[in-house]
DNA sequence: GTGGTCTAGACCACG
DNA sequence: GTGGTCTAGACCACG
């Protein structure tokens, strides 16, 4: 996995996760690759990874049976849904707003995002 | 001022130095408050408002005057647009998108931002 | 079972034993689950059994007898009690002393365990 | 300072640190020793220190100011006492409880502990 | 100076 | 096999 140095690997590492769960790779109740593993195939150390596990399941997004490994929790889906959609109303949508007045943005400016929204207004009919 | 602890302060001062300046509370070529002034009164390290400015002297925000301090580059208002766009169009549009087709977020929820984009464009008529 | 993460299973299932044979649901004399039938009614690995089972022949409650199985030994119900009260007395009651006086608990605050201890005084009486 | 082994070395740390708030010997807004410092005078390695702090932090007991180190939060003695006393009242007395009945204890037993709430009663009449 | 992250490596308990 | 803790030591950003 490549890494972007702006952001810390155990955070690059638990989106990557919440991705391939939001993404159905990983569904609820499944074991995820053990600490070990999964620091040997994203060539990182074995604590980063737990640092990221940890970090996930204080988020009730992962489970840990002892002895056993991590699971994926029930609902985690949604929870992450729930983490984003949050942090979507909270921080990104004001300050898009904000940007929009400031920098007197058109709608033309936002076609991009206005057809994708078309295209899922759509799909949910 | 209230800081963020996910942002580098630094950084944060500079966003309120440019708001400044897009507001027009700072106009170019006036002379901006002192390293000392702008640290004692933000409660902060001199060290950091230091960053701060130089950051924004290496975007042509700001204009060192060799012993009589910092100054508001001649067109910093438009420097700042322009920087402000490319974040927007080359980091936060795509981010946006990608986030709502994740989330699978609908037109109701980015309503505030339509209206926003409404009112700039009847203003803009 | 529910298991508690912050104790050892092994640990939890002797505290389960030792309940049973403290309820009279298991009496001395009688022979125990074997290590592969409570290891698979409790959903736990076969191990942890054992480890429950050679602990609680340590401490003097269970027997093991040669290709029999395990057996409840004689008296182990006051034997429990012993084990028991050494804990209550050495550590449980101190501890409770030092909590009740960091936290300036009240006798109101104890009220359940007063009234169960009343009815222990009358059931004795 | 002397640890046990049965708990963790930075959950150790931290009770310490829980009991030098509650014993008023650290004050909110007050700062505490640096990690460095901590970890030298403990004979311990500046990670486990670490864990410690952003634990305490997570539990809102300490706070972290950019660059200046770890301080005791706003009200982080009730704080600690509400965590304390959530334990005593879900953990503790249902355990204490049951004790008592299992093993008949009377209230003759008890005497160390209703000493001591007189006598927090007494203080507080 | 401050804390945060990361690594390599050891050791441990539990299963 | 599983994860958790801890150490020694390096490097980094921020102040």
């Amino acid at each position: 996995m490549e890494f972007n140095d702006n952001k810390n690997i155990f955070i690059q590492i638990g989106e990557w996760i919440m991705d391939q769960i939001i993404q159905g790779k990983l569904i609820a109740g499944e074991r995820v690759p053990s600490v070990r593993e999964l620091a040997e195939e994203m060539v990182v150390n074995r604590n980063t990874v737990n640092k990221t596990f940890t970090n996930l399941q204080d988020l009730g997004i992962l489970e840990n049976r002892r002895g056993m490994g991590y699971f994926v929790a029930p609902n985690a889906d949604s929870t992450i849904r729930d983490i984003r959609k949050q942090i979507f109303f909270n921080e990104q949508l004001p300050q898009l707003v904000e940007t929009a007045k400031q920098l007197q943005l058109s709608q033309e400016d936002f076609k991009p995002l206005l057809e994708q929204l078309k295209r899922i207004d759509n799909e949910n009919e």
